[in-house]
DNA sequence: GTGGTTGCAAAAGGTTTGCATCTGT
DNA sequence: ACAGATGCAAACCTTTTGCAACCAC
């Protein structure tokens, strides 16, 4: 979904599209790698020069709620957001914590089948992380 | 490997076995489960009542560097640290936070091979994570 | 106009650092 | 005896909370 559909719906369901929120759900469509606040804040240092770590905290919350950001971590110490995936295949860097996405093509759905019913866990969404060491960072 | 083997395997290298270190070996050893800093601090009130945050984050740093424990984290805004697994399965509960192991097979290294080869990537170690509503906070 | 949104200050957790004291070898 | 381990206080970083001012509808 494009940020403007999101956008739409959530003016459709009668949510604002605050200034704040416009700029993030843009900003997240566009860089789909998942952000952490700090980041953002730096990133929205020109678009919103005044904007403050308590918005961004409360806004990517409300867009958590409504299922338009996931939340992730990689181990950082810090929360990272990014747009709408069901699912996370992403490879970090031990040493310069860089993070790719990772093309996982199998599917892991029959094993979330399996999961479900052995343990009787209603499952919502899964991770699958790598963690190594990048190309630039083995020289 | 067993605690006293991971101790004595220290011991050789020319480590110092202190009492922290022996108590935080032997209990994850014996509790499975990724254990956060705040919950250790709070199991070790009866064995070691004057024990303190920094010696414990100090101890699972040190543990960490020797390849004994590792770090993850489950988005809870916190590390969580477990003995020695390559590799990590777990299913998390989005309501009340409760983790499980999961018995996931299928062997993920020749996609670490492939992914490797594509990404030029030397990888150490992965994370499959399930996310859902266990069985209590379903009623 | 009104209720949701924002910014600021402060607080709350988890984690790290500096330093003096203690302890395992 | 000495290097490493420990405890304490303070600092640091991310995240949350309270409250007054602001803005989208």
């Amino acid at each position: 979904m494009t940020s403007q559909g999101i956008l739409s719906d959530l003016s459709t369901s009668g949510f604002r599209i605050s200034k704040v929120r416009k700029n993030l759900v843009e900003y997240l469509s566009i860089c789909q790698k998942p952000h952490s606040v700090p980041e953002l804040l730096n990133s929205f240092k020109q678009n919103l020069p005044t904007l403050n770590k308590t918005s961004l905290y409360r806004e990517l919350s409300f867009l958590k709620d409504q299922g338009i950001v996931q939340e992730i971590e990689f181990g950082e110490g810090k929360k990272r957001y990014e747009i709408n995936p069901s699912h996370h295949h992403h490879i970090v860097c031990l040493k310069c914590d860089s993070i790719e996405d990772v093309a996982f093509d199998q599917d892991l759905s029959k094993h979330e089948a399996r999961i479900e019913k052995e343990l009787k866990f209603k499952i919502k969404a899964h991770a699958l992380e790598f963690f190594g060491i990048c190309q630039t960072c083995q020289h």
